[in-house]
DNA sequence: GCGACAG
DNA sequence: ATCTTGTCGC
């Protein structure tokens, strides 16, 4: 386990906050293809909150590609930094992950983070935003659509479409499992959407979620308990 | 002004 | 995100 520490910089405003993105934003890469599916490391970060106590647990959950086990797992606790605001959610996460990557000995490989990337209102959500701050290959996968329009995918299992802002495909709604609600996809930084989906689809065989959300998310739900407990 | 709104 | 029991099903 490791404490949080939060940026001494860290906006204390939606202004600054807004501000931070705006610097930031042109700094995403989108011309790389990214890691192939089924090969290396895949990195699954996820965070939870006890807003009561003003503690946020996050876990990053390393595995095999190749064979979806995991390999390592780390996690870090600490005081909320941001409060949720729809399109700012970084500001509130991105710490607590940060502290989590860093207690890894693995180099994480490709991150998958729960939210968006390019599907956000100044194309800079949180898959973006942590890419920035590593470098690292990163996507978003999120479990609704946020503000977006999309076709309903076909039914079977791999079936894709449009996320929409406008004309522009920000993102696409993915089928992981047949009749099963689709994942909503889009870029961070140093992937390219059609390889972000290939990445998804290898990650979750079994589950509408990829494998490696569903063990961060539980990794960070058992820290946030276990910190409280003790 | 009011509702919608990733986690 | 989180509040929350049992229950249906593989």
């Amino acid at each position: 386990m490791t404490i949080i520490e939060k940026p001494a910089d860290w906006p204390r405003s939606e202004a600054e906050a807004l501000a931070v993105q705006n610097a930031l934003r042109d700094r995403v890469v989108l011309g790389e293809v990214g890691p192939p599916p089924g090969t290396g490391l895949v990195t699954g970060v996820d965070v939870a909150y006890d807003d009561d106590r003003d503690l946020v647990a996050a876990a990053a959950v390393v595995l095999d590609a190749a064979t979806l086990t995991v390999v390592e797992e780390a996690t870090a606790i600490g005081r909320v930094a941001f409060p949720y605001i729809p399109g700012l959610l970084a500001f509130r996460e991105i710490p607590a992950v940060l502290a989590a990557l860093g207690r890894l000995e693995s180099g994480p490989g490709l991150v998958v983070c729960d939210g968006y990337g390019q599907a956000h209102p100044r194309r800079f959500g949180l898959a973006s935003h942590l890419g920035v701050l590593t470098d690292l290959p990163v996507i978003g996968v999120a479990k609704n659509p946020f503000t977006f329009r999309y076709e309903q995918p076909g039914q079977e299992r791999g079936a894709a479409s449009s996320l929409l802002a406008e004309d522009e495909e920000v993102g696409r709604a993915l089928r992981t499992q047949p009749g099963v609600k689709p994942v909503f996809v889009s870029v961070g930084h140093r992937v390219g959407l059609g390889q972000a989906c290939a990445q998804v689809l290898h990650l979750a065989p079994r589950f509408r979620l990829p494998e490696t959300t569903r063990h961060a998310d539980a990794l960070c739900r058992r820290a946030l308990k276990e910190a409280v407990a003790g």
